[in-house]
RNA sequence: CGGGAAGUGGCGCAGUCCGGUAGCGCAUCCGGUUUGGGACCGGAGGGUCGCAGGUUCGAAUCCUGUCUUCCCGACCA
């Protein structure tokens, strides 16, 4: 791993200011703690978008979408929700402004206020439970898939660009089931899901668990998660998948009748990812020149770049360059060919690696004379020349040998800043040294909990949900412990 | 809301202590030479110095107030 990140990434916001905005991802926008996500952003956003979208239909859900407001008095019917999110709200009074009768601009009409304020959605349950209310009558209707694609708000007191924003986009599934059985599988079928994706796709290593008391969804049973560590040992939860029981059903009072004609409420679940995932990727595998995007999510997967002298020179060039382009499209590999003159080779190098393209092939003279193309990989920044009949299969091997490359770095990353502790000492030395995960027995209380992020503002990331039973103590109060659980800090 | 720092062309900054013609780098535009790792030379455009008030012949600079942003805490996908 690149020392010089280590350190770096110490300074996150210096790090993203100076790197990511650099590399065309975002940048903060005018309003506080929101951020304008650009066209290159947006790319692999939508390359994210794209593939969870078929992943879910797959598993039998289905797009719809929700209203933006949602009526406070909602908000307020499951207790353990509102007061979740109750700190956190954009709030509308108002419908209207006028005319400042003192001078310049506008200003709210007061005859305007809303009989009931809106509350800007800070997610979806509320306001869909309201709505399933109507849609489910018998077991029938169940079991209900749906998913959501939107933008949701939470007035956080800090903001960070992409992990912590105040206005992000994210999916939000809710679903209803027949039985409890049914939710709990719907919602670790999702988790499954999600943590796939993580790893097959966006190549980020997760450790998949459940929440403790303290750290669950606001009017969840239980909440599923996925966990990354980022390249400065911290955690980053990356995704969730909530079994909401039938906290939701009874607050909106959604029924339906069984075979036997008796009425019972549904069992619910919700999960979603988020903008977040971004911020993750950045910081999974990222490095001092840039953003490194593994293959299946970089927008421009091949960037071929002319070395050239002089418009004859270039036009040979070019025709080995759009022959390449070609067969590599076919193969089904997206290709920027930039022959733009108003940029040096050197500068565009700089530039692809920046914005993370996973291969970059440039062609010379030398490479004319020889019939050879310089290949360069972005993941190890190493070059390599090679036969320009070798090119196109070259590169669709490595197409899966840098996705692979990518994960297992970040697997072995996590490895080695991962430890087992078994004494309080160990355990504040590990927290407030190296950093990293650290697996440690833990009495199951919210107060030893509370009490061990006091004292080192680690906190319990998950239980896992693949670590094996084993006796041990509590790490703080001594207390016996079936299992061991991770810590550590978190964004 | 507590503790710290900062607001000066598009971006990054100097100038502020000690008041006196608003500067530098990058970017932009024009002309030319260049092109195998962010080129060079010459020229040009662009800022009521966050905002409001005060002191002064004169304020980016001193004083008062205010707003915003960032970092550290409480909150959090």
């Amino acid at each position: 791993m690149a020392k010089g990140l280590t350190s770096r990434a110490q300074d996150y916001a210096k790090w993203y200011n100076e790197l990511v905005i650099k590399a065309d991802l975002a940048e903060n926008s005018a309003v506080r703690g929101s951020m304008v996500i650009k066209p290159y952003g947006y790319a692999i956003w939508e390359k994210i978008q794209g593939e969870l979208d078929k992943r879910f239909k797959e598993t039998g859900h289905e797009n719809a979408y929700f209203p933006l407001f949602i009526p406070k008095s909602h908000l307020s019917r499951e207790a353990d929700h509102v007061e979740g999110f109750a700190k956190e709200c954009a709030v509308v009074t108002h419908y209207r402004l006028k005319n400042d009768p003192n001078g310049k601009g506008v200003i709210v009409d007061e005859d305007a206020k809303l009989e009931e304020e809106l509350i800007v959605r800070p997610t979806s349950e509320t306001i869909i439970w309201d709505t399933f209310k109507n849609w489910i009558q018998s077991y029938r209707n169940l079991p209900l898939k749906i998913n959501q694609w939107a933008n949701v708000v939470r007035w956080e007191m800090r903001t960070r660009l992409f992990l912590r924003t105040a206005e992000f986009l994210w999916q939000e599934g809710h679903t209803a089931h027949a039985t409890k059985e049914e939710a709990i599988e719907e919602a670790e079928l999702i988790l499954d899901l999600y943590a796939d994706f993580a790893e097959k796709f966006m190549a980020i290593p997760v450790i998949r668990g459940v929440k403790s008391a303290n750290e669950r969804f606001a009017g969840a049973l239980e909440t599923y998660c996925i966990e990354a560590m980022m390249q400065d040992g911290k955690a980053l939860q990356a995704g969730t998948s909530h079994f909401l029981g039938q906290n939701f059903a009874k607050a909106f009072d959604v029924t339906f009748q069984d075979k036997s004609g008796k009425l019972e409420h549904v069992w619910a679940t919700s999960w979603g990812v988020s903008t977040r995932l971004m911020g993750a990727l950045v910081m999974t595998h990222s490095d001092d020149n840039g953003l490194v995007l593994p293959p299946n999510l970089a927008p421009i997967q091949v960037v071929i770049v002319p070395i050239y002298k002089g418009e004859e020179q270039l036009a040979e060039i070019s025709e080995v360059a759009n022959k390449l382009k070609a067969d590599l499209q076919a193969k089904g590999v997206s290709v920027k060919y930039d022959d733009r003159d108003t940029y040096k080779p050197g500068w565009k190098f700089n530039e692809y690696e920046l914005k993370g393209v996973p291969v970059r092939l440039a062609i010379g003279p030398k490479d004319l004379e020889k019939g050879t193309v310089e290949l360069a990989r972005r993941d190890t920044l190493t070059k390599e020349y090679v036969a320009v009949g070798d090119v196109v299969s070259k590169v669709e091997g490595l197409m899966t040998e840098i996705q692979d490359n990518l994960y297992n770095k970040a697997l072995a990353f996590r490895d080695e800043n991962t430890v087992e502790v078994d004494t309080w000492d160990d355990f504040v030395a590990r927290i407030e040294g190296e950093g990293g995960f650290v697996s440690a027995h833990w009495d199951g209380t919210p107060e030893t909990e509370d009490k061990i992020k006091d004292a080192t503002k680690a906190t319990i990331r998950c239980i896992p949900l693949e670590g094996e039973e084993e006796e041990g103590k509590c790490i703080f109060s001594g207390a016996p412990s079936k299992r061991r659980v991770l810590f550590a800090k978190a964004y």
